[in-house]
DNA sequence: TTGATTTGGATATGATCTTTTCCTAATAAT
DNA sequence: ATTATTAGGAAAAGATCATATCCAAATCAA
């Protein structure tokens, strides 16, 4: 395939904070405002969210929204770094108890299943989301998207390792190819979540995950 | 979970042929016309899809659509309708040609790797693209969906029965679970060939992908 | 206090999208 | 041939959308 992007660690663009300038101080918070968003791009993908349901959700009118970031654009790339930065973070957490590499892998699987259930699981992915109609976004919004995707691919892949070297998980075969299947598998379940396809008892269903990849 | 509706056999709603009545004669083939707008609909997903690019794909004028279908709901019906029992052919004649039931699922799982890579993948699934933006669909919409999506799992689950009648495969746990979690992972995989992460040796990746559900 | 600067938000501006209307062309039935 | 009926397609209509503009309000620096 042509070369997957190297994730980084770098954040995309987000409006500097704007600590303390002169003029009108900004009478909302930039992160809540962003969570609001998440929520509209996470049900709604990019081109069925429209700047008014944007503004319905943050309680903004879309002057302040074009102020803060520049465009819809704007918006969706703010809000897709507080995503994923959002969603790195509960996967450090998760991770960062597990004893060994074997745990962590479940760890990381639990996180999938639980998000894939119920209200969440409908809400579903926004990186998912993006995916499915990142033909339609032009290179300034898709980029980010590969990159986050690129980034999940990483992190099975770090867990794999630590798994092997510890000794509490045998990776058959390419680990780059088993690292995407695992990827395929807990974004199709998310995809699922979507029409409540993905309801089970959470722990059974990481078992059985589990199980496939061990 | 909700109960999924069953897989049913009878097409949803397409404008009867109109064998020949009184009044000018259709000029186009309405098979191909819904060929070229299932293009459109696997690429860009319902709500990005705009009439305009459905008349450009079909060289069609937004009258004629809405003569021969309703309005956009009804492309999307038609064209969902076609796609589904075009990739159903596909399936029966591959799944046809296998000797056993662990050979059915590996037919199974080749028709989506193959569906996953290059140009093909690129354009993706409208079954996947559809789930991801189905929170904004009306009934009418999201409700063939469902049962697109029911009839895969069902039959996986005919395949895994006639694999474990015929001794070829051993099915562990709950079979719907297992079902389900395949069609995660291969429904995950065309995600992937949006962006070009699906792209491997299709044998090889067949293999990993069946060794899983081994 | 004054001026510079920025926010909030109402409103205007195009652009685009879905759908309808209307007229001509083509066929079947009488 | 005439009438009824349907298709094809241009163009209009009406809705919605993304974005720009404008002004009052709020803050900082002087």
């Amino acid at each position: 395939m042509t070369q997957m992007t190297q994730p980084r660690m770098t954040q995309t663009a987000l409006p500097e904070p704007r600590s303390a300038g002169p003029g009108r101080p900004r009478e909302f918070d930039l992160a809540q405002v962003l969570d609001r968003a998440v929520l509209v791009f996470r049900e709604k993908g990019y081109n069925a969210a429209s700047i008014g349901d944007l503004c319905a959700a943050t309680k903004l009118s879309s002057g302040s929204l074009y102020k803060a970031f520049k465009g819809k654009q704007g918006i969706f790339l703010a809000a897709l770094a507080r995503y994923v930065s959002g969603r790195d973070a509960v996967l450090a957490a998760r991770l960062s108890e597990a004893p060994s590499g074997r745990a962590e892998l479940r760890a990381f699987i639990s996180v999938y299943v639980e998000a894939s259930q119920g209200a969440e699981g409908r809400t579903g992915c926004m990186v998912v989301a993006a995916l499915a109609e990142i033909t339609t976004f032009d290179p300034a919004l898709s980029e980010p998207v590969r990159q986050a995707y690129g980034r999940l691919e990483a992190r099975i892949l770090g867990i794999f390792a630590r798994g092997q070297a510890d000794g509490t998980l045998r990776v058959c075969g390419d680990p780059v190819t088993r690292a995407r299947l695992l990827l395929y598998t807990l974004q199709g379940m998310r995809l699922a979540g979507k029409v409540g396809c993905a309801e089970a008892g959470t722990a059974h269903l990481v078992d059985e995950v589990l199980q496939l990849f061990d």
